[in-house]
DNA sequence: ATTTAATATAGGACTTGTCATATATGATTA
DNA sequence: TAATCATATATGACAAGTCCTATATTAAAT
């Protein structure tokens, strides 16, 4: 449902073609709000069909590419939707469960699958830490809360870091 | 998909009826499982055509619950999905899709969301720290990993917390 | 005694997202 | 020059889950 929101969000500050649109967010949001092509394009279609947002192909373009225009209506519902208070979201994480049920299977299976998630939490982390490393640290408010959001990831896989240690140190 | 094997779970345990399985999925994996009751229905017709499980009315039973058991092959393949190590998983926060665009509505406005969410993390703890000292620390290798899942949301509020405080003050 | 709440199951309509596939053009490379 | 890769858009089939509504029985409360 936010699909919607995170392209007028795009859109918001330059227009995009349904392509760069999908790169722009594999670059900057994807680990909080991947985006499927497929999707992408069914989103737009139907903001247009909602007149939240206009098309315009581009004259004498090269490429047959269509650019995407937040309208008036689209930048005000995407406010509206930003000052609203955000309800709390459930969560599905299949990793717990597992461990929920790992009973079944034994403390050599369980510790296997703590410490591949061990090492996948920790490449992220890495990843995480170099981005953040090459962001300069002050800037507007939009500049500081774009960074936060790579922080509030940050946050996460080390808690996940710090939480699959201690578990695997309380297991029999 | 993975409710299957959540539902293969609770029914390794002791059988369960579809009302009782989702009140018993409410009661202990809700926070990273929660369960829609159409769709437990539904999960578990498909787990019956697919023989993992099996269905028994309950003779003399007051009410008119049908009792789920899982069968060998149920058992099996819940054996099979723990033992698999688990793929990473994509997650959407639209929280954070809020905060990426949160330059377009001005700091205090910003500052209420995360103040919003604050009041719930902090709710949340509570509720998790809670139940955490309620359940005892040692046991064998199933008792830790349930205290665990919980302790693993106990740790992602507290990383959220954190977060959240730090976030309020890069904002200018 | 009647209403209301809890137990118990089920299905339709819908939304969001995934996966696979199709198509066409321009750019690069062998 | 032919093959292949990146750009660019689109659709069909499907899966998983949500929301709403329906139905029937039993227990509790007024």
């Amino acid at each position: 449902m936010s699909l919607r929101f995170a392209i007028l969000g795009f859109l918001s500050v330059k227009p995009f073609s349904g392509y760069d649109l999908r790169k722009a967010m594999d670059a900057s949001v994807q680990h909080f709000w991947p985006a499927d092509q497929a999707q992408v394009y069914r989103t737009l279609t139907r903001l247009i069909a909602d007149g939240l947002v206009a098309v315009q192909a581009v004259e004498g373009d090269s490429r047959q590419r269509k650019l995407h225009f937040a309208t008036q209506a689209g930048l005000a519902e995407l406010d509206a939707w930003l000052r609203a208070i955000a309800p709390v979201e459930e969560t599905r994480e299949p990793f717990l469960l597992k461990m929920f049920f790992g009973g079944r299977i034994g403390a050599a299976d369980v510790r296997a699958q703590l410490q591949a998630r061990r090492a996948e939490a920790h490449a992220l982390r890495d990843t995480f830490q170099a981005i953040a490393a090459s962001l300069p640290k002050g800037g507007d408010i939009s500049a500081v809360l774009r960074r936060a959001t790579l922080i509030n990831g940050l946050r996460h896989v080390e808690a996940e870091i710090i939480w699959i240690d201690e578990t695997l140190e309380a297991l029999p």
